[in-house]
DNA sequence: TTGTATGCGTTATCAC
DNA sequence: GTGATAACGCATACAA
């Protein structure tokens, strides 16, 4: 591209550039951050001299200035599970962080500030809260998966610009962009209730959090309280399976109570049954879960779960216990994201558009960079159902 | 933790954590950067001022004295395939990114060095150069896997530390950790050979990157030139299959000649055939390279691919054409990653240490940093096998 | 052992 | 429109 001269490591400075161009530093300064009122004349020499030179800005000594270091961090917190060798692991295997990843990077973009990625676990939360308060980054975007996370909290408490990928699960006065989770679920139960499932199943997410517990409760409540939609197929009334480990009283799930009996099941109108298993939001989560799902409920015809990942567990083990799909049971995910497609068969599931989620996440961390007394503010997302062969 | 007074974002400065000691600045930044010589009584007073005060070192100002960031950063340089929608897709679905980000950043905490990661096409790789050459970082470690990828030349041009994750392609004075990838495809060719798989497969990787061309090399070499091995058990003798487009003339390939025929079939020593497809390292790659693989050599009984990501495509494939793993056709993968875990049957794999190899990285990267003059090397390590279910 | 003074490379506030 | 000049917050050589 340009011109090179010297040998590498050796950065000018622009007092250098300013000698070559014949003016001061003031007036290099000027057209590197393009400022009003520079001579088209002077401004091509010194452009010329930027090239010949190969000058580039010093950002510790900008910085040092303008208390601005034109990046951002993507804080990707994730408790350490039991059976997860590693965090990294679950991130670098669920395709979600990297769509969050290009569509917070795209928006970024235009501003000319950069996205840094950091991972973390509980374990070396001090490492990166350390990180934070040293100025390192503008501004934050978070990503937390556990209730009990103190990350969000403390970086609200440091002062520092943040947004987060998800309604925070304690109160907390700090901007967020969520998918309408219970919108999902509810497009899900209905697409399951009108093919005429009738023993319906759901695997969650981790109830700690909202993607979780939402998910499921506003599936229970759009199952149980439909009305009776077109008559099963084959006309045998459903009973509750045998080797259920749950009373079969029909209750619908109040609104907004999650914490109410993880794994259990209930019976709504039209005699419609809905069991419950929890998974980790990884693919043998997902596979574990249906297999006790289908010890309990043999008779199982319809399943939602909470994420394509998953999802994809889940038809691994329908498929080792000889249920077709859909034909014997329909299957629904949650995300749209590459794995649905992956699966065999391509994935029914509820589209979340991560990509524009992350960008408007980006979008609204800049504001808050820019006009620091902002007050937060929350961006909620329709999801829609992509049908495609599962369901 | 500690005391916090005042609120969030107003951090307080050197002289205002000396002034509450009662000591001057350069006492304090002593005791920060605990340097010798610092009065036992003093040093305390320092530290309870600093927690009083809740300071926290500028780094900008800093790293303006020390020119050191005291962060590095993980470049993972993906070229954009064509039918992946984003290069950010493959990086947060394959495994092995995670491993190495594990296995750095583990090796750089004791040093206090941050890894950032930066994941980046050719689309931005003028981004990515800009945030070297501003000196975000003190050095790179680079995952690059494109022969033309101009990245590793930039960098090294650049003059800026840096470590790469493989040989490069090209001729490069410059620091790298790798796998005995020859080595390990002998691995693998052997144990399929010693099993009494005789028409043989391999999906390679792609051949323009060591890891793809190497280990589809050094597993033809080892099959070609191995001696016969244990009857076959059904003794009819092997035969080219109908279908296949190359010609089986028995030629054994020289080393360290890659580009030679990708997909073709060679007969050796024995009567062994041989029979190569190209993937891209990702699971439908695999899946779509076994498919092409069945069609040409229905009779296939051994297979080799370069990943287990691939693998577990490829296992998915031989499913749905009814072959059954081991009994009908044994597959051995690459890396040992937690893909290889979760294939059904679990994968016999040709382990690869990835953490430990990272970690090497980042040591090699901090010895470069500390001295610069220091001359490039190389570190190779011994994968092994670990042999599981599928052979 | 501790304090003083200088410089790191920019931006920004002034005069000109 | 352009050029001096003063911070920005810290580390360090040197003096004490």
């Amino acid at each position: 591209m340009s011109t090179k001269s010297g040998r590498g490591g050796h950065h000018p400075t622009m007092d250098q550039v300013a000698a070559a161009a014949g003016v001061s530093r003031a007036t290099v300064s000027r057209v590197i951050n393009n400022a009003a009122s520079v001579a088209p004349g002077i401004r091509d020499a010194v452009q010329r001299a930027i090239s010949q030179t190969g000058y580039v800005p010093n950002v510790a000594a900008r910085s040092l200035v303008t208390r601005r270091s034109n990046s951002v961090a993507l804080v990707i917190s994730e408790p350490d599970r039991p059976d997860d060798h590693s965090f990294l692991n679950r991130i670098f295997t669920d395709p979600y962080f990297g769509r969050v990843t290009a569509g917070a990077t795209g928006a970024l973009r235009p501003h000319d500030v950069h996205l840094v990625v950091v991972p973390t676990d509980s374990a070396d939360h001090h490492q990166v809260v350390r990180y934070l308060r040293q100025g390192h980054v503008d501004g934050v975007l978070l990503i937390s998966s556990s209730e009990d996370d103190p990350l969000p909290a403390q970086v609200h408490s440091l002062g520092i610009p943040a947004v987060l990928a998800s309604r925070p699960a304690g109160p907390l006065p700090v901007s967020y962009v969520d998918v309408d989770q219970r919108f999902g679920a509810r497009l899900a139960a209905a697409h399951l209730l009108a093919r005429g499932c009738r023993n319906l199943a759901t695997i969650s997410g981790p109830l700690d959090i909202p993607a979780g517990a939402d998910r499921l409760d506003a599936f229970r409540d759009a199952v149980l309280s439909a009305p009776p939609g077109p008559a099963p197929s084959a006309g045998s009334a459903p009973a509750e399976s045998p080797g259920s480990a749950s009373g079969g009283s029909a209750r619908s799930a109040p609104a907004g109570s999650p914490g109410s009996a993880p794994a259990g099941s209930d019976v709504g109108a039209g005699g419609v049954t809905i069991a419950v298993e929890t998974g980790d939001f990884t693919r043998v989560g997902g596979e574990a879960a249906a297999h006790r799902l289908l010890d309990r409920h043999p008779d199982l015809d319809g399943l939602f779960v909470a994420s394509d990942l998953m999802a994809e567990g889940a038809l691994r083990a329908l498929q080792d216990r000889g249920r077709r799909v859909p034909d014997d049971v329909a299957v629904i995910g949650f995300d749209d994201s590459s794995a649905a497609l992956e699966c065999r068969p391509p994935l029914t599931t509820v589209r979340q558009p991560v990509e524009e989620m992350a960008a408007e996440m980006a979008q609204l961390l800049i504001a808050h960079i820019d006009t620091p007394g902002r007050s937060p503010r929350s961006v909620i997302f329709q999801p829609t159902l992509v049908i495609r062969d599962s369901a």
